[in-house]
DNA sequence: CTGAAAGCGCTTACAG
DNA sequence: CTGAAAGCGCTTACAG
């Protein structure tokens, strides 16, 4: 039944190239991790048969026996899905931008380093995401972990036993974290509503009620409404899950009460963003005229929404790449520079706070450019 | 000067739990894996010492005992950036939502398998692609190649080596491929234009010339335009590459030269129809008025576009999934039941082609729904 | 049912 | 400079 077919030559091992280079195993080894000790001719004798046969070293092998696979494990949270969450947006949040581009960027760093990634996502309520996580750890020299995968007391435990970085956690004594700072571009993003535009009542659609970025945003968006004289809209019914799902959930149900909507929403991301936008647009009501919209994370659809979205810009992916450095500095299990690594953040104006439109040309030069201007 | 910190605590080996529950490592492993051999009491015994000392087998360990390492490699190639490329879309296509959305279905299915997904990236003309792809190889036990990894000669080699399960490629001797088919629904996206909306010009904006997918898609609309009665334009100034910045170019140059636009664009994917419409927008050029766009792919961000984007949907994810589940099949060294499996598709009309915007209530509704009405 | 031993494919002291 | 051997941490015939 099982239709085995001898078809595929098995790869060859390293006491196959020492056969066909006529010498001993731990000549091939030495010359294939470039210590000088060999001589010119044993070294040409080595490569041939290498070259030959297309050796590479089984890397479980290799990791066994050094003690390093080259390995990064990162893991984030999938949403799940429930009978009446809305349909329209469970595969644009089952794309996860914001975590798919920090992914990318530790991607790229991993690579500069002879690293590869391996990917895991425990769901929420996962009640075997403890040994989901550990499996991965197992298989990998380190974790970095995005927010949300586990909860504190576990992560303690855990990170006693292998280096982990989180990712807009907290650090702590045994985990470093990377994240970005949210408070001084959120108090700048406060006041131009309030000062440039005069807005007089600003609502928070907040995040995960316990993430530290959630946290920040919220107070730095209540502390300057306060002394701009704005009022500070919030509370339970303002509660999102950095989805698009629970922005298009908090709106819709503001709108079925008939409840009076703030002058401007600010959003705790941009996906919370996309969702507001897309049931304020459903319905006709008119963003920024009527309501104005922003965001946090400047995730590459931003732009491409109509208005586009303001927002405020974090280096994605150089997050991402912060976090494997720091990761690889733990993994001899060494000391790494700083526990609590911190990214600067922008506003990024668009059109959705009321600004105008940027000149075509302006667009076409792209983002960086208009920092300057 | 390394800050060696011995409070790291190494994690436990399965000596360390034989040792603790008074059997030999044996015994362990074997009630570890399920045997029903070990009676109750060391069945307990080592439960007991496993919890107490949180043992989880190393990875690699295993993997080299078993020849199995329950990871799956996936290679994906990365955009490089050249000086003139549009840097507004840098940071977009460095988010490749598609191929983001085929990974994260390919670790989802993975995940149920007791796998995990080993993600590495190659740019395009990176000499050394070939090692690079190989040491992935040699992390996992098969490989799922995203189109334009790998040369075919070279896949022709790696795939007599290890499991090569390809995507949007084309199935051979040794390799499997998972694609979505193009055609049909492509005649039917042509009909809806030529027929239903009455256009007579129809130009291609094509993906990378020698993808099976774009010429696919490119013969069925020139093919249906021709017995349609409506003019097929293409050619060396409409070739894009299947990213924004490629469909970006292509208009803007034919802007620039005041070339006649045709009445519809159709694009090879939705990432270039995104480009495409980004131009359009910043010229003031109205969509679908003046031109109507349609793209391929149906990624999430299609339908927060305005206009919303016409398109034909592939089941991303499901592309991912089915790629995992065939490579699977073929990880024994056993022979896969198809070497060729495509996916249905299906013409999402949203307002990009000339459509009516969709009602409120359907969008509530969320797609799927949308098909039904 | 259980343990001692071999083996998976590498790297690296240890001798020479 | 080079080889024989030990060891990395598991699993699984092989005996008992």
């Amino acid at each position: 039944m099982a239709d085995a077919q001898a078809n595929m030559r098995p790869l060859p091992t390293i006491y196959d190239v020492a056969r066909a280079a006529g010498v001993s195993i731990a000549s091939v080894s030495r010359v294939l991790n470039g210590h000088r000790n060999p001589r010119q001719e044993t070294r040409d004798r080595v490569l041939k048969a290498v070259a030959e046969l297309g050796f590479v070293p089984d890397g479980a092998a290799r990791a066994l026996s050094v003690r390093l696979k080259e390995v990064v494990g990162v893991v984030f949270r999938r949403p799940q899905w429930t009978e009446n969450s809305e349909a329209v947006f469970a595969e644009e949040d089952e794309s996860l931008q914001f975590t798919d581009v920090i992914n990318r960027g530790i991607e790229v760093a991993a690579q500069h380093r002879g690293y590869n990634l391996l990917v895991g996502s425990v769901a929420i309520n996962d009640h075997d995401a403890r040994r989901r996580i550990m499996t991965l750890a197992r298989k990998s020299d380190g974790l970095i972990l995005h927010d949300q995968v586990l909860e504190p007391a576990r992560l303690a435990q855990l990170s006693q036993q292998v280096p982990v970085v989180t990712l807009a956690g907290v650090a702590t004594q045994t985990t470093a974290n990377v994240r970005s700072d949210s408070g001084s571009s959120m108090r700048e993003l406060a006041r131009h509503l309030i000062c440039d535009h005069g807005y007089e009542t600003l609502a928070y659609l907040a995040g995960f009620a316990d993430s530290p970025d959630n946290i920040a945003r919220r107070q730095a968006l209540a502390e300057e409404a306060a002394s701009g004289g704005a009022r500070f809209i919030e509370g339970p019914q303002w509660q999102g899950n950095y989805y698009a799902a629970g922005g298009a959930r908090v709106v819709g149900r503001l709108l079925a009460d008939r409840a009076p909507l703030p002058r401007a929403i600010v959003c705790a991301n941009d996906q919370t963003a996309l969702g507001v936008m897309y049931v304020l647009a459903a319905q006709g009501i008119d963003v920024p005229g009527t309501v104005a919209v922003t965001g946090f994370d400047d995730i590459p659809v931003a732009r491409h929404l109509r208005p586009q979205l303001t927002t405020i810009r974090q280096p994605i992916q150089n997050l991402g790449a912060t976090a494997f450095e720091v990761l690889r500095s733990m993994i001899g299990n060494r000391e790494p520079a700083s526990r609590d690594v911190v990214l600067p953040t922008r506003l990024v104006r668009r059109e959705s706070c009321g600004c105008p439109p940027e000149p075509p040309h302006a667009a076409w030069r792209g983002r960086d450019e208009q920092a300057a201007g």
